[in-house]
DNA sequence: AAATTCTCCTGAAGGC
DNA sequence: TGCCTTCAGGAGAATT
């Protein structure tokens, strides 16, 4: 499930190859993702110049003069470069083809997402909500100190809560709860100001590390069986329930909290 | 406003 | 072997 490090990674790893590059084609064969794919979008991308492709939590934005395209790859996409005649499989469902390479969305659940705007992307609805980037200046402890007081919500939704700040996934907000020393279930509001400074350490490092890891598998974009440097990251407590805490040895627990799996160690987590 | 629940979808895993 | 059930999970929409 692409969390922001794999959006981040694939966004470095197809950037090199098709920007600058002009479309040739579009091709869409499954148009139900999570909403439509805009069928216009032949016609609206047609000999256009693809200027730029930026991130915006865990969407890509790809820049054309006329517009951008958003492109969300939910819990199972990915994209891939490919030589432009390369034969679609199942779940192949877009193509975004630029002269002898083609950029292709490979979405098994289809939760990912493919929209158009012509407006200026930071307004779009999607993303004019959205919390700042945990890896920029306007995330720290202190904001998420002040953003906190007064709330009752578990930690662990609090910091997954895209409004909050974007990018934290399931996987990284339990790893990073787990390295802050910090309880899922905790109440949000209940957290000392240096808590939170440490949850924001956390979540940085957690995000960066897992980055910089992505980084040495960039080479997989271009092969049509490569996996995006996906939980390069060794995961301490996700997935792990029953075996050791890496710090104590007791048993990493499980727990169903907002209808997604936790995993904590209640002696090193409080 | 904040919190909670529902929803989309398919592949994997488990039970019999 | 095969069929059925259950579950995971990003995040917006709907509801409380």
């Amino acid at each position: 499930m692409p969390e922001l490090p794999e959006v981040e990674t694939t966004r470095r790893g197809i950037q090199p190859h098709i920007q600058g590059e002009r479309v040739t084609g579009v091709v869409i064969r499954q148009p139900r993702l999570r909403w439509p794919v805009p069928p216009e979008l032949p016609d609206l991308l047609r000999r256009r110049k693809l200027k730029s492709i930026d991130r915006r939590g865990k969407y890509l934005l790809l820049s054309f003069s006329n517009g951008t395209l958003l492109l969300h790859l939910g819990m199972s996409g990915s994209l891939h470069i490919l030589p432009a005649n390369t034969a679609a499989g199942r779940h192949d469902h877009f193509d975004l083809v630029f002269g002898k390479r083609c950029l292709r969305l490979h979405d098994p659940r289809r939760f990912g997402a493919v929209l158009w705007t012509d407006q200026p992307v930071e307004e779009h609805p999607l993303l004019a909500k959205l919390g700042p980037e945990p890896l920029s200046p306007d995330f720290s402890g202190d904001y998420l100190y002040r953003l906190s007081r007064g709330r009752k919500v578990a930690v662990k939704q609090f910091i997954m809560n895209g409004h909050v700040v974007v990018g934290v996934g399931n996987i990284y907000a339990n790893e990073a709860l787990y390295r802050a020393g910090i309880l899922p279930t905790r109440r949000c509001g209940s957290l000392s100001r240096k808590r939170c400074e440490r949850l924001a350490q956390a979540i940085r490092e957690i995000l960066s590390t897992a980055i910089e890891a992505g980084g040495t598998t960039l080479q997989d974009f271009v092969q049509a069986d490569g996996q995006p440097g996906y939980f390069a990251q060794e995961l301490q407590v996700y997935g792990r329930q029953g075996e050791a805490c890496p710090g104590c040895g007791r048993p990493v627990r499980q727990k169903t909290l907002g209808q997604r799996s936790s995993y904590y160690c209640s002696y090193c987590q409080h």
